[in-house]
RNA sequence: GGUCCCAUCGUCUAGUGGCCCAGGACACCGGCCUCUCACGCCGGAGACAGGGGUUCGACUCCCCUUGGGACUACCA
């Protein structure tokens, strides 16, 4: 255990994008983090340099700031550190610790399957353990493991766990390419940054003791660790593409918001009694790494959406608009003016569960497109062209945002004639959405505005003129 | 196969030996509200994997079984 400031990381390997659990992860860590005052630090694991891309590196960077978990310190790259690892690796030889192997793939892969096959465990046989060996080309270094013993540690989720030495094996610290493994970087970086909290999944608990044997051979302190568990998919496997969007830029194209992600991905193996709804500054201050559960938990989309629709619902109403432009590009909309899209966000919002919903429930804010033939069809009747007709005269002189102003025109237009409401409103509703489903028949019509509504309007009127003649 | 980990409604979870014939949330069903659809409100159905212990008393503690997951790489 280390004493003095909370120090957490996120370490995440730019080989894709920012995977929903990865995120989750490095939420833990930062809210531990932020929880203790201490620091959160983002170091970016690229020693696999087959697999290890730029762009994944910048994917990464930008979704971690898109859902607001900003870093203290880094990004560190692991890729430029390499001479600090291969320095450990020589210390480790020099004191015996370690050393080179030269078995190739192809051997240990054969070794391997024969083991299998006679029901043993796969794991290295020591061939070159006391062989003595210097370093050469093709050649590996490996870590010698006591073989008896059993190594443990504490995790703040899952208590101790304790591991028989028998079980490891002698593994690779440093490739024969000369890149050091996981393993090794990980210990090395962990001590060298003093990292405190070492929060990250639960594939990693079995990685743990060999690491701990690291810190162990390099008289390192040891950190704490916490291993939270894994997000799984519906069918309760590792969640991945075969369950949907994984990604977190995917969920911010489909016009998500972070706080929603957030907020979704925090109550999973996690609680605070009944409570739903969480602030970022709640969660900073609620958060505790030990009231993390032990269990998986399985990725549910429709909740993550029923979170989202709360956001949108309550979030103000001028950021929500100010983030729609992109969606309505996307589709290929104009993008009007701030203000009309924030009455559009306000029409809507009750009903509308993502960014991308917004744009599309309310198509026709955006565009002037006629009504299909069969609502025409259907709603446009006859029998209407009077009431219609008396209605546009009523209001087109109106300011329509006068919504009182509107509402009492249409209410003595009612009177009048003696036809109820309902009849008026559906096909009110056709001509000016195009629809059978939208906000309420006033809200449109405010927002919008005389000229775009008085048009609409008109043009069913025309259609029920053109009708009777011909009937 | 071996090792490690896990196990409350379909899902996320509350529950830390009696407050629980188990609470909340999503989803689902029904009703109310109503210009459509939503929102909102009210109500409903729905779980302690199984078996042994320990105990006056187990969802809560122990063991076994079953089920699930992870690891077992010159990936991280």
């Amino acid at each position: 255990m280390k004493d003095g400031t909370v120090r957490t990381r996120f370490a995440p390997s730019p080989t894709g994008y920012l995977h929903i659990g990865g995120a989750r992860t490095a939420l833990f860590s930062w809210l531990h983090a932020r929880h203790e005052g201490g620091a959160f630090i983002l170091r970016v694991e690229d020693t696999d340099a087959q697999r290890s891309t730029k762009e994944s590196s910048l994917q990464i960077l930008k979704a971690m700031e898109w859902l607001g978990l900003e870093w203290d310190e880094g990004p560190i790259y692991q890729s430029q550190r390499l001479d600090i690892y291969r320095s450990y690796v020589q210390k480790l030889l020099d004191e015996g610790k370690a050393y080179w192997c030269e078995c190739t793939p192809e051997e240990l892969e054969a070794k391997r399957k024969t083991a299998l096959e006679k029901g043993e465990k796969p794991k290295y046989d020591l061939t070159c353990r006391s062989k003595g060996l210097g370093p050469g080309p093709g050649r590996v270094v490996r870590m010698a493991l006591p073989s008896s013993g059993f190594t443990s540690f504490d995790d703040m989720i899952k208590g101790r766990i304790s591991v028989d030495n028998a079980e490891l094996d002698d593994f690779i610290l440093l490739r024969s390419d000369g890149m050091p493994t996981y393993n090794l970087v990980v210990v090395i970086d962990d001590a060298l940054m003093n990292i405190t909290h070492v929060i990250r999944g639960d594939d990693h608990v079995n990685n743990t003791p060999r690491q701990v044997l690291i810190y162990e051979a390099l008289q390192f302190d040891l950190p704490c660790f916490a291993h939270v568990p894994m997000i799984l998919g519906s069918d309760k496997t590792r969640l991945s593409k075969r369950h949907g969007a994984t990604s977190v830029t995917a969920y911010k194209d489909m016009g998500y918001l972070p706080e929603a992600l957030v907020n979704y991905l925090v109550r999973l193996s996690w609680s605070h009694g009944d409570q739903e709804i969480f602030s970022r500054q709640e969660l900073i201050d609620l958060f505790d790494i030990r009231d993390v559960g032990k269990s998986a938990a399985v990725f549910n989309p429709e909740k993550l959406l029923w979170l989202n629709h709360h956001y949108i619902k309550t979030g103000d109403p001028d950021r929500l608009a100010r983030l729609l432009p992109d969606f309505l590009t996307a589709r290929g909309y104009p993008v009007p003016d701030h203000s009309y899209i924030r009455r559009v966000i306000v029409d809507v919002r009750e009903r509308t569960k993502t960014l991308e919903e917004i744009v599309d429930f309310g198509d026709f804010y955006f565009i002037d497109r006629e009504p299909p033939a069969e609502l025409k069809e259907s709603f446009f009747k006859p029998e209407l062209l009077q009431p219609f007709r008396m209605l546009i005269e009523r209001i087109e002189n109106l300011d329509l945002s006068e919504k009182t102003a509107v509402e009492g025109a249409v209410k003595s237009l009612l009177d009048e004639t003696g036809i109820k409401f309902k009849v008026l409103a559906q096909p009110m509703r056709v001509a000016l959405t195009g629809k059978t489903v939208s906000p309420g028949i006033f809200e449109v019509l405010a927002t919008l505005g005389t000229e775009r509504a008085v048009g609409r309007l008109k043009r069913a009127l025309a259609y029920m003129e053109q009708k009777s003649e011909n009937t």
